[in-house]
RNA sequence: GGUGGGAUACUCAAGUGGUCAACGAGGGCAGACUGUAAAUCUGCUGGCUUGCGCCUUCCAAGGUUCGAAUCCUUGCCCCACCA
């Protein structure tokens, strides 16, 4: 199976600017894809593109990480409906920094096959309104750029709000595309369905300037069963950075997925051949309950992403949170564990300190709110209210104050809020001090 | 530049002088049920030392009024038509 098959039959492609692309691939191509700075680190939904690339790289193309440095000081209107925050030029460098880090991750920086990061700002940067004019935009008409379906979306979407600022994305990308065409030899350009329009842009200019053939593919925004977007979890990204997302927050994310998700997020993200895959899905219909599935999923991107020993760290934070409970007929937590194992199960979850008079005499519910586990004293009191706390492995109700024997050891305390959301309350030697 | 319309909590969207912390829907969270799944049912969803109490909210700043998200003025932004 070549290339384009692999990747069609991973449904990992939406559309392509030609049905030529697979007679293109038969020999060594160089292929880019785009990554926005907006924050300091890429996030699993990021990992869709990040995995194309890689198989492209692994079937000898030549990938392209671009960075959108410049276009990240503009904002692209494409899927989005709102005019969104420009970037300062010194953010903008922090995540580019951060950025390149996860994808050395995945994508091979050295050795022959070496992937590149390139930042738009640089061939940007220096150039006048009058040439940006006259030797680029003139290429565009504005017809076309209005059809574009993130341009009528945009302009439903916010009643017409759309700035010429944002409208000119399109532009600057499609000169990305000319710029690594004539830089690099790069014929291929790769994203999310709602790139389609930026990526045509591009195609369509090298075309237009250099009477060759450019390719595009996109791939689907993937969903899960529900419709929402991949890659959140409880509403907040998941960071492929292990300081803004903890390894056990990104391995139970996917440990998570539910049945129907499950084998469409192996297939998109798995190195695993369909066979294999379908392996797991025969194993997933004979006994659903034991994951099988989304274990491997959890697995190999944590693997990936954070190391042999990211997975070792949070396999074993889930197996003391999770693993025991069905063996010994209850919570696991405390109570089975001595402080330093917490500790040492809990360094990856998340935890605070609080000083010792600032916990014991207190309502449980107000040292978790304290401590940081809720935005405010109320929803920790509803929380409670609602039998969703529990300290130690045991429901608590509102009335519940906290008592010097709560603490394990002396010194740690473990709190939760539905099944499987775990905080590790510290008494602090001295002072208040945050965790994460 | 002119005329008309609009801005309400995470989102959409009611509300047009008091009974409004503000209908409803979606989303989110929690409980039950489960397999750390899905579906379903139920509850909650501005803050506070929380059963009808207080505080801060309905673009911003002023004003009218015993009392405003609701009326007036000015400003800002958005939309439509006209220029």
């Amino acid at each position: 199976m070549n290339l384009l098959e692999e990747l069609r039959a991973r449904g990992l492609v939406e559309a392509l600017t030609d049905d030529n692309i697979g007679e293109a691939l038969k020999t060594p191509q160089t292929v880019y894809c785009g990554f926005d700075p907006s924050a300091r680190s890429l996030q699993a939904g990021n990992l869709v593109s990040i995995m194309v690339l890689r198989r492209f790289q692994l079937a000898g193309h030549k990938v392209i990480a671009l960075v959108g440095g410049a276009t990240g000081l503009i904002g692209d209107p494409s899927g989005k409906s709102a005019e969104r925050n420009m970037l300062t030029v010194e953010q903008v460098e922090e995540n580019k920094r951060g950025i390149r880090e996860n994808l050395a991750k995945i994508l091979d920086f050295d050795g022959p096959n070496a992937a590149i990061m390139v930042d738009n700002y640089d061939w940007y940067k220096s150039m006048s309104a009058i040439e940006f004019l006259r030797d680029i935009a003139v290429n565009f008409r504005v017809p076309q750029m209005l059809a574009k379906e993130s341009v009528k979306k945009r302009l439903e979407a916010s009643e017409g709000a759309l700035t010429f600022t944002e409208f000119s994305y399109q532009i600057l990308q499609g000169n990305d595309f000319l710029h690594l065409y004539d830089n690099f030899g790069c014929t291929m350009e790769v994203g999310g369905a709602d790139q389609w329009g930026n990526i045509t842009a591009g195609t369509d200019l090298v075309r237009k300037m250099r009477g060759k053939a450019a390719h595009g593919l996109t791939f689907p925004l993937l969903l899960d069963s529900s419709g929402r977007k991949f890659g959140k979890s409880e509403g907040n990204a998941l960071f492929m950075n292990g300081e803004m997302t903890s390894v056990y927050d990104w391995y139970q994310y996917f440990l998570r997925a539910a049945d129907a998700d499950v084998i469409r997020y192996l297939k998109v993200f798995s190195m695993r051949s369909l066979d294999e895959i379908a392996e797991l899905e025969r194993q997933m219909r004979e006994k659903p309950e034991a994951r099988i599935p989304q274990k491997a999923l959890a697995e190999e991107l944590t693997r990936l992403v954070h190391g042999e020993e990211g997975l070792k760290k949070a396999q074993e934070a889930t197996a003391a949170l999770f693993g025991a409970r069905s063996q010994r007929g209850g919570e696991p937590e405390a109570g089975n564990l001595s402080a330093d194992e917490l500790e040492a199960i809990f360094k990856d979850v998340k935890s605070a300190s609080l000083a010792k008079d600032g916990i014991v005499g207190q309502s449980v519910f107000s040292v978790a709110a304290k401590a940081g586990m809720f935005a405010s004293n109320g929803e920790a009191r509803r929380m409670a209210r609602q039998g969703g706390l529990s300290l130690n492995g045991a429901k608590i109700d509102e009335s519940r104050v906290f008592a010097e024997t709560d603490l394990v050891d002396g010194r740690l305390a473990v709190l939760k809020s539905g099944k499987k959301n775990h905080f590790l309350l510290k008494v602090a030697e001295t002072g208040i001090e945050g965790g994460n």
